[in-house]
DNA sequence: ATTTAGCACTCCCTTTGCGAGAGTGCCAGT
DNA sequence: ACTGGCACTCTCGCAAAGGGAGTGCTAAAT
């Protein structure tokens, strides 16, 4: 890794941050005139030539202006990383809304994605957190209609879960009642290990229930994230990365499939740690639909407990000083008010 | 109303037919080859003067081949709207796919999405059916943790709500449980009407629930419609009318504003009945941003008691033959499926 | 009376050529 | 070490030219 003169770095930061948002190519004069840096062209030519040497940029043809290239970005990415945070006004509009919103998790997962997509002008996403051991902590028979019953399971930390079963035959509320008693009685604090061990209950109702409790605590726990909320789509259509390519679009494909856009974040964050964000950069050679595209990402959550991922998708040539420091910020306030949620545990 | 002599009406099936596909002004040579029709291309150059002079077609300019216009899209819709239904394999496998899926709401909703989107190609949209009248069954109260209490309201009919309330301090469960317990017995069966004119409770620990409850009531019958479902968008994408130009793209920020596509699906299906569709071409004249665009929608469920709308939405030359049938079909199962839901009740 | 063949015409789309403009690399001079 | 200058390259936009597809009309054939 060569190692740039200070000049070499502020010429490179300029070069990317005026290619962000002009999406062109940016030549030598241009970059003399409209940023008052006392060099003339051809001085940044040097400079140019130097740089797409070393491999930070690069020239869609000979004699058209430079272009950063995903080594560039990365570097840009690296530079700012630390710096950058959202201007409070932003910090105090956005918790706001958190803390005015209805205290639900479905909410607060639709918030922070429309949030994250508006700052950030690119697509974002948002994976509900996800416990990592669930103990049992009540459960709710209640009688719908003929055999039907709704099972509400509540976990310790207030993960909840619903499911309607269909009973071989209708039972009546009082003896649902009493069934949902006993195992209250028995399994509160339980973890689904500890609970797959218990010997079998007298009443075949109780050991149906019971089987189906089980069943439904494991679900919850092998399912690998939670619910995926996306927004901003269409911020992104007009692009012309998007509007203009196939390969490109192709990447959206995955916010339609939640089971790959869940592997996805939990592939790609599975190593780092909550509170260190990740941006991947044109796929990073891995994902070939993405090679257009950026990933800024992070885990939020308090480890050992419940945790998820969130993040912004957008073109290689996203703003990364606005997508980063949002990014950051919202998953440090999701995590706060995860961590709220399960203290009173 | 202009008539159409039989060999016209022909005709005009296979332009439209042949636009739908290749999104190409078809001309006069191009259908005498590729179609055997015995008639030279000069007939059917005669017969198309006829049908533009009609307003069924139109030319983007002298000397190119013909477009259908709206009009002709309508004419093509209604001739084959009543025949078409969907060969009997592909209804044996949808049908299968609903019936093999957990009994649920949600997954029959996101399954019914993903089956109109695959079969018409286009983007598809569900609202899920939302009661008419909304009677109490039953309210469970659960405490989660400290002052948060996890209420659950059953419906006749087996819809559920449920609401994350924090009370002014901690409640125990076996007080929480007998409020729930009282308010059943009061308030089993009752409208929202009802509830409201209830006299005031002696605990007020019942008298805050009761507050809650009905104001939970209220809100589900208040929202217009159930919540909403889509798929499919990337299918649309690849379209030249989306890729291309901007307009047709702004047709898509519908679908990320929950509210303004529940507007549409109610406004829209309001006064039609259960079973039968609406086909809108070109937005009909009242909404802009649906000019390039058709949308096939239909309501689904027991009218009087719950129902929805679901439908696809598409370029103007969108396949009507795959679109309708499907949406006909998926409306159909759906109503099956909550028309059994309710019966038990 | 209807259908067809032929013809002249219109308009789009692509190709071609050319000049302007922007950018580059390099060299020589400060 | 920086800068001015110069020759070179390549894109882009524009205009002109040609091909192609399609049309409308008329006159002949069925």
């Amino acid at each position: 890794m060569p190692t740039l003169t200070e000049r070499q770095k502020t010429l490179l930061m300029l070069i990317i941050r005026d290619y962000i948002d002009s999406a062109q190519p940016v030549g030598s004069k241009r970059l003399a005139e409209h940023y008052h840096i006392n060099l003339s062209s051809a001085t940044i030519r040097n400079e140019m030539a130097a740089l797409t040497e070393m491999g930070y940029l690069r020239q869609p043809h000979t004699s058209a202006g430079r272009v950063p290239t995903e080594e560039g970005y990365r570097y840009f990415v690296s530079e700012m990383m630390h710096s950058a945070e959202l201007p409070e006004t932003v910090q105090h509009t956005i918790s706001h809304q958190f803390y005015q919103s209805r205290p639900e998790l479905d909410q607060w997962m639709t918030l922070a994605a429309s949030v994250l997509a508006n700052q950030s002008q690119g697509v974002s996403v948002v994976a509900a957190p996800h416990v990592e051991t669930t103990k049992f902590k009540h459960v709710e028979l209640i009688s719908t209609q003929g055999r039907q019953v709704l099972m509400v399971l509540v976990m310790l930390g207030g993960e909840v879960s619903q499911q309607i079963l269909t009973l071989a035959e209708p039972v009546a509320q009082e003896r649902l009642s009493g069934t949902a008693t006993r195992l209250n009685g028995l399994l509160t604090g339980q973890t689904a290990q500890a609970i797959s061990t218990l010997t079998a209950r007298p009443d075949p109702l109780d050991q149906d229930i019971l089987l189906l409790v089980l069943q439904d605590m494991r679900r919850l726990v092998e399912k690998a994230s939670g619910e995926i909320y996306t927004d901003g789509l269409t911020n992104v259509l007009s692009e012309p990365e998007f509007s203009e390519s196939d390969e490109a679009r192709r990447a959206l494909k995955i916010f339609e499939e939640p089971a790959s856009l869940q592997d996805l974040l939990t592939k790609t964050t599975s190593n780092s740690n909550v509170g260190a964000l990740q941006v991947l950069i044109g796929g990073e050679g891995e994902y070939d639909d993405l090679r257009q595209c950026s990933l800024v990402i992070a885990r939020y959550g308090v480890p050992g407990m419940a945790t998820g991922a969130l993040g912004v998708l957008g073109p290689m040539r996203m703003s990364y000083s606005r997508t980063i420091p949002t990014v950051r910020f919202v998953a440090g306030l999701l995590s706060d008010l995860v961590s709220d949620n399960i203290s009173g545990e």
